[in-house]
RNA sequence: CGGGGCGUGGCUCAGCCUGGUAGAGCGCCUGGUUCGGGACCAGGAGGCCGGUGGUUCGAAUCCACUCGCCCCGACCA
């Protein structure tokens, strides 16, 4: 292609509204345009790049069965209500109606649709297992875009699904996408961590997430810097620092003592001079409407994630002000467990064993010391605590650490959850009917692109992998109006595409510095420059990662490229 | 939804406090000189100052409302 036909706006400057270096890329290199919040149209070169990430993808998972369809982005809400998940996924679900006001709304993911196939035309053991995918848009009315293509409201998402015979069937379907998603992800040049994940609002019981370090991401993993232990801190458990100091000997009875204005865990270490892990944190949450008391240790966390599934709550809040006054007698600043008997009150193991603890009196401006877990109240224990950095890997005792990531693919175990709502059964082989057990498995597609930058860029712009880059290579003549360069540019550019390479001819009547910067900022992997050396019959070929640059005969040039991009 | 910031040619921004002719750099167009890392000279085009209402002789500027975008939080397969 030549460049000087083609829509590629870069720009010279970051635009003002981009924050994270994808985003600001993007932008500058002309490869999106937003629209509206969250919104984005994909110009020539985000095109490119995608059509390249999606073949790759249709690749993998074709290879494993896989069988690629195309359902429709726009759904009747009573499918959702089947499956609960209309009420379930509350404004995060684009909700609209029809002419007739029939009320539809817009596939955030299709476990529905697909599983209303199947339904309608499963009858037999013998048609599984199946995998099913799509390659679609997909819509979801996020409370907060952000971050360029990273968190948007409409994006192309590959999903898949498989129905299996039983557990054994579901556990080979989701190794195989295991296995094709590395291969993918591979291919596309990332580097990238799988890690276990919780499963969420998607039901199921195995989960994993595969995910690109990045601190423009959103989601955190938890790793151990010495075994190989990795997962998302929603799931994360590792054993917790060792209390700064020592619990006070002796079998003594909880202590009332003042404590005026001292309302935090801060307050109270300043105050009694004892540090945070001294302390017993109280947590008032409201679960499906109940009110629960959930202990951790001063300097802990409570991670929301694990409360819910302790108390295997639907929906769960932290209880109003006024809601705590009635239930304890006293505001949030002075409650402990000390005597509570109108809630079931939870806590986190790390409480377990200790003695002599600090913890609210259910007064206000009032505390306890010498407080006992199992002495003084008897909590119900569970893994409550969200894991910090410095932890101690449950597996090795290793270090470990917190690692700001993107989430580029996640694949679910969703076992029978929309098979039981939806009523999708097949006969086996002694003629009983029985449920199809499910999978779920989603790959971000813009989100590839996004992490490539992510991890691939300098000052200059994008490096990105030559499996991902909208171009292999760019043939720039530094003077076009030179006829001798401008004749040898367009024969190598015609032995690159002889050879295969996705080549473009820079034939703009520009000054090379424009050119160079251009080539530069939109990532294309190398570059075959035509000037002063070609008298003796050599151009340079320069490397955009490492800026390289190596003089080859230009008769050699194309071929020289071929070699250093790996055969797909 | 709570908190903060920002809307002025295509892009980055100044002007607003203290009301009175709408500006700069880059980009774009024409001509010329140039040609190895975003050239130079000359000429030129391009702006309902996000919108509505108000105050005023007069509003980009002051006031009110409103819309949009970004960031933090809440939220989130």
């Amino acid at each position: 292609m030549l460049w000087s036909k083609l829509f590629i706006p870069t720009l010279r400057e970051n635009p003002a509204e981009a924050e994270v270096v994808s985003h600001q890329l993007l932008l500058r290199a002309g490869y999106i345009r937003q629209l509206a919040a969250g919104i984005y149209s994909y110009l020539f070169l985000a095109q490119r790049s995608l059509l390249k990430i999606t073949k790759i993808v249709r690749e993998e998972m074709d290879a494993i069965g896989a069988q690629e369809m195309l359902l429709p982005a726009l759904h009747p809400a009573e499918l959702w209500r089947e499956s609960g998940r209309y009420e379930i996924m509350g404004d995060n679900l684009f909700r609209l109606k029809d002419r007739f006001g029939r009320e539809l709304c817009l596939g955030m993911t299709e476990e529905e649709v697909m599983t209303s196939i199947a339904r309608g035309e499963m009858r037999s053991y013998k048609q599984l297992p199946q995998i099913w995918y799509q390659i679609q848009s997909k819509f979801r009315d996020e409370p907060r875009p952000k971050s360029g293509l990273l968190r948007v409201r409409q994006f192309i998402m590959k999903d898949a699904y498989s129905f299996d015979i039983d557990a054994a069937g579901l556990d080979v379907s989701y190794d195989k996408h295991y296995e094709a998603y590395c291969k993918i992800f591979d291919r596309c040049g990332l580097k990238y961590m799988v890690v276990e994940a919780h499963s969420g609002a998607m039901g199921g019981s195995q989960s994993h997430e595969f995910m690109v370090a990045s601190d423009a991401g959103e989601d955190y993993v938890v790793r151990c810097s010495k075994c190989d232990y990795a997962a998302n801190l929603e799931k994360a458990a590792a054993h917790p620092s060792a209390p700064l100091a020592d619990d006070p000997e002796g079998d003594r009875s909880p202590e009332e003592f003042h404590t005026p204005g001292q309302k935090t865990i801060d307050d109270l270490s300043k105050f009694t001079k004892l540090p945070a892990t001294s302390q017993i944190k109280s947590l008032v949450l409201m679960a499906d409407g109940k009110p629960v008391l959930a202990l951790v240790r001063g300097d802990h966390s409570l991670s929301e994630t694990k409360f819910s599934s302790a108390v295997k709550a639907v929906e769960f809040r932290p209880a109003h002000p006024e809601e705590i006054v009635k239930l304890f007698g006293a505001e949030a600043g002075s409650l402990g467990p000390v005597g509570v008997k109108n809630m079931r009150v939870i806590a986190d193991e790390a409480l377990r064993g200790r003695r002599n603890m600090i913890a609210g009196a259910n007064k206000d401006d009032h505390h306890l010391r010498h407080v006992t877990p199992d002495e003084d109240f008897n909590p119900e224990y569970f893994d409550l605590r969200q894991v910090a950095a410095g932890d101690a890997c449950l597996k090795c005792g290793g270090a470990i650490e917190l690692i700001k990531a993107v989430e580029i693919g996640h694949i679910f175990k969703l076992g029978y959850r929309y098979s039981e709502s939806m009523g999708l059964r097949v006969l086996n082989e002694a003629g009983e009917e029985i449920k199809v057990i499910m999978g779920s498995y989603g790959i971000g597609v813009e989100r590839i692109l996004s992490a490539a930058i992510e991890l691939y860029h300098d000052k200059d712009g994008m490096a990105l992998p030559a499996a991902v880059a909208p171009f292999d290579v760019v043939v720039t003549p530094v003077n076009y109006s030179d006829a001798a360069q401008r004749s040898a540019a367009e024969e190598i550019y015609q032995s690159c595409l002889k050879l295969g390479l996705d080549a473009i001819f820079d034939d703009r009547d520009e000054r090379p510095g424009v050119k160079f910067k251009d080539a530069d900022l939109v990532g294309i992997p190398h570059r075959i420059t035509l000037g002063k050396k070609l008298t003796t019959g050599m151009v340079e070929v320069v490397d955009r990662r490492t800026k390289a640059s190596e003089d080859v005969d230009k008769e050699y040039a194309a071929a020289f490229v071929a070699a250093k991009i790996e055969p797909r």
